[in-house]
DNA sequence: ATATTTCTTGCACAGTGTGCAAAATTTGGC
DNA sequence: GCCAAATTTTGCACACTGTGCAAGAAATAT
């Protein structure tokens, strides 16, 4: 595992015990990825991917609970992304405008590549599916959270969740559909699947009506 | 493992095969349920589940993946009802509407009090939770496939996914806070199971506009 | 009754995930 | 700089998972 040691960042007060963490996390994440597209999805093992990173296979299990979890270090750094850019919408603005913005900005702002792939990739694999599955979860009981606690209460819990379940929805399927034609990638892709994303909203703004 | 020998039903051309691979799936899945009740979700083994249901380790593996999987036949059979509810509708009805239909329908038949307890137990276990996610999905693949033949191409393949992916989300959300404040069951469980899925998907339909 | 197809079982084997305690490393006080 | 405390890494053990394979058992066809 290389140790990234140029460009001294003394803006933030990160110990070395801290950023040697961080330094970990990438190295194991990046071997996975590497070890994915080389071998393909659950086509390899935690000792290969430890082996990679320069970790013993002990390290991995105290940073991933699975191969697969390693695989979505992207993901979920993507709808964090998209969270705190929601939450730092403006109070008054309309929910279903805010996630629009939140997520058409996230789409604009991430290494797109890597998601295209991580989807398509989970199609022949059921393992690395079912970690994305839970990671989008684990996003939207973030989110509910977040806007309950950004309405005060101010609708109920049915209300809160079928429509943050549904926005994450509708984001799921503009990044599906954008991954699926994909493969080669011709222009700008994060005004592809921005496009999508606001296509895809105001198709649940205004309630599926039209089959465009 | 016993096999239910009551009630000849020669109605169907159904031989011992057959029948024995059935009850076998149904011996499995009641042993999984068995243990996730009294042991909790995630705290038992795929050979405490075989030996309950009588069979070998491996054969256990025959019938399913995991031991998660085994819980999830519920969720399954809700969700295959769902699907072949929904198939049965009349064309010319708005796609919503027979949505919403074939879900309320679905609702009242099942035995939903199995599915309140499936939807607490995977709060509390990660494995579960995946596998449940993962059942969801393959239903929702299914579902866009059914409404995309149903559309004859009259609709973008974003369009239909958006769709069926908001349409199962308030399915779920409806699901989740009926099962939230289901513990001590009051009344009919299906008529409230219903009395949500149409109100979450009554929002849908209006673009989530009203914070009801 | 017997040949054939299909299902079950035991066994082997590579891999997973976790507790535990012994190194190794970082941090902070002196 | 040096030592003690805190934290992280690592090796090891162990129970469990998931699958290929071949032999045995059961159902079906002839």
């Amino acid at each position: 595992m290389q140790r990234v040691e140029d460009a001294a960042e003394p803006l933030e007060p990160v110990g070395r015990r801290e950023q040697n963490k961080i330094d970990t996390r990438r190295a194991i994440a990046e071997a996975a990825l590497t070890l994915a597209r080389t071998k393909g999805a659950g086509s390899f093992t935690v000792d290969q991917i430890a082996a990679r990173a320069g970790v013993s296979r002990r390290t991995f299990f105290n940073y991933f609970h699975s191969a697969e979890e390693a695989l979505n270090v992207s993901t979920e750094s993507f709808l964090e992304l998209a969270i705190s850019s929601f939450s730092r919408r403006p109070a008054g603005e309309p929910l279903l405008d805010a996630m629009i913005a939140a997520l058409a900005a996230t789409a604009k702002v991430q290494d797109l590549a890597v998601h295209g792939e991580l989807f398509r990739m989970a199609a022949g694999s059921p393992e690395l599916l079912r970690a994305q599955l839970h990671a989008w979860e684990r996003a939207e009981a973030r989110i509910i959270e977040a806007v309950t606690h950004h309405l005060q209460g101010g609708a109920s819990p049915l209300y809160v969740s079928a429509l943050v379940g549904s926005v994450l929805s509708c984001a799921k399927a503009a990044m599906h559909d954008w991954a699926a034609d994909d493969p080669d990638r011709h222009g700008d892709a994060g005004a592809a699947l921005e496009e999508r994303m606001v296509l895809a909203l105001s198709m649940l703004r205004d309630g599926f009506a039209h089959p465009a």
